[in-house]
RNA sequence: GGAGGGGUCGCAUAGUGGUCUAGUGCGGCGGUCUUGAAAACCGCUAUAGCCGCAAGGUUAUCGUGGGUUCGAAUCCCACCCCCUCCGCCA
């Protein structure tokens, strides 16, 4: 959420945000600014009339029974009119407040302008791209003559897009999890079980809702289910407020993530790649207010994500997102891709964005700063590691030629076998 | 799922319709005293908005949302959360 004094001091640069982020008719900032400049005046005239209302109320109180009947019927009377007005306000509120949150963030300066993916920039690429001297298999054919991976009987048992892990597969993905959560415990960060069911004013809180509400599922009691711990974790100081030296907040938690991916039917049908149900860690970090903070920060929780990558010997680029393949509550975003050796490609395997005041200023959460002023966290999120999803490139990229897959060598310690090899 | 108790200022607690403009204690900040400190004493001690150059004034907020009333922390309704006990359960 942005602050509507900003939105109203720098109309132009919000609707230039909707235009970039391909989000134009989704909200009038125009009818939002004259709503709210409605309801401002409104607000004032209700707040004399309740001055008035209040002053009424005291006298009587105090007045002799003679004036008390006449000081009455005036009461009884402004009591009508003030109702008149606030139920007015009150409606002027809902509308403003439900406009306000389909109103974006606005894109970083150096964000490149894009319609849709292909106005992404590649950043930087790392790692060597594995040569092969024979066809290399991708994940699922691997998965399946390996025995790790069985999407037919997920299918027969959860349907399109489930799936089941198996023996080393499972272990394989453990240890990927592990691998990752242990590296960021080594950066200082906060290791975190969270609670995966939440109340749907936490992922309006994040920026999730409205935009992606499609994507999720929602439990009997209305809570939905998070497609990333990410909700979670930046949630988890809604409504409080920080001392700034307890600041930046780092913590990291692994959860299932549950995604619909509604609109994806014909996207990524083979194997594990895109499923329902996932696993995840993540990265969040709460700081002071400043974009040179976020930034630099930003960097360095790509740098984690990149460290993961690298120990994994796994190629990966880094693209800088355009403003139409962001998030709405983005500022900027960069997404790691990961080469898929059966694809000839990389494919997106982290996410890494921040959003200033953003989220927080959805979620309430404020820090006391030096002077003892009052201001809002600036938040950042980054994947760790995503399984299956990185597992099946680890697969991909360590198959041999005999049809095995050699683990990498920083997780055999987590692992305890060094190859998987074709079941009988 | 059932029964009971409870949610008030940073913390603890008082407050059953009108000086509640929310009392008291603790903590915190400032001051007096002191060589310094402690103790004692005095003062201050929320957030957001509006009007105002300022001083100040004003509106809202006692879990949340409705309602009753001229007036609600206080009464009524619904919901949420916490505690105790019972049931169920990894």
């Amino acid at each position: 959420m942005l602050d509507i004094r900003y939105i109203k001091e720098n109309k132009e640069t919000v609707k230039k945000a909707l235009h970039d982020k391909q989000l134009e008719g989704t909200v009038d900032i125009d009818e939002l600014v004259n709503l709210h400049d409605t309801y401002s005046e409104l607000l004032r005239k209700v707040e004399l009339h309740r001055n008035l209302r209040n002053s009424l109320s005291k006298d009587i109180s105090r007045v002799s029974p003679e004036e008390k009947a006449k000081l009455l019927d005036e009461a009884k009377n402004v009591k009508e009119e003030l109702q008149e007005m606030e139920e007015e306000l009150k409606n002027l509120k809902e509308r403003i407040d439900g406009m306000m949150l389909w109103v974006p963030n606005v894109p970083a300066a150096d964000v490149p302008y894009g319609e849709n993916e292909e106005g992404n920039k590649v950043i930087k690429q790392d790692g060597t791209l594995p040569e092969f001297t024979f066809k290399p298999k991708d994940h699922l054919d691997l998965g399946e003559s390996l025995g790790i991976i069985d999407t037919k009987r997920g299918a027969k048992l959860g349907g399109f897009r489930s799936y089941f892990l198996a023996g080393k597969g499972m272990l394989l993905e453990q240890a990927i999890l592990r691998f990752a959560l242990d590296h960021m415990i080594q950066q200082g960060f906060t290791p975190m079980n969270v609670p995966v069911m939440l109340d749907k004013k936490y992922f309006v809180g994040t920026g999730y809702f409205p935009w992606g509400s499609e994507d999720h599922y929602t439990t009997q009691e209305g809570q939905a289910l998070v497609g990333t711990a990410e909700v979670s974790l930046t949630s988890y100081y809604a409504d409080e407020v920080l001392d700034e030296s307890q600041l930046p907040v780092l913590l990291t938690g692994q959860s299932p993530c549950f995604r619909r991916e509604v609109g994806g039917y014909g996207k990524d049908t083979k194997g594990v790649f895109r499923v329902h149900y996932f696993t995840k860690v993540e990265q969040v970090v709460l700081l002071p207010e400043g974009e040179d903070l976020s930034r630099e920060w930003h960097d360095k929780m790509l740098g984690y994500a990149e460290d993961i990558l690298k120990a994994l010997r796994l190629p990966y680029r880094v693209l800088l997102m355009c403003t139409g393949d962001m998030g709405a509550g983005q500022r900027k975003k960069y997404d790691i891709e990961t080469w898929f050796p059966s694809q000839e490609s990389y494919k997106e395997t982290h996410s890494d964005s921040y959003f200033l005041e953003f989220q927080a200023r959805r979620l309430n959460i404020r820090y006391k700063d030096r002077e003892g002023k009052l201001k809002y966290v600036s938040t950042i999120n980054n994947t760790v590691a995503a399984t299956p999803r990185l597992l099946a490139a680890v697969l991909e990229n360590y198959q041999q030629e005999d049809g095995s897959v050699s683990v990498p060598e920083v997780l055999r310690s987590y692992t305890g076998f060094d190859k998987i090899e074709p079941a009988r």
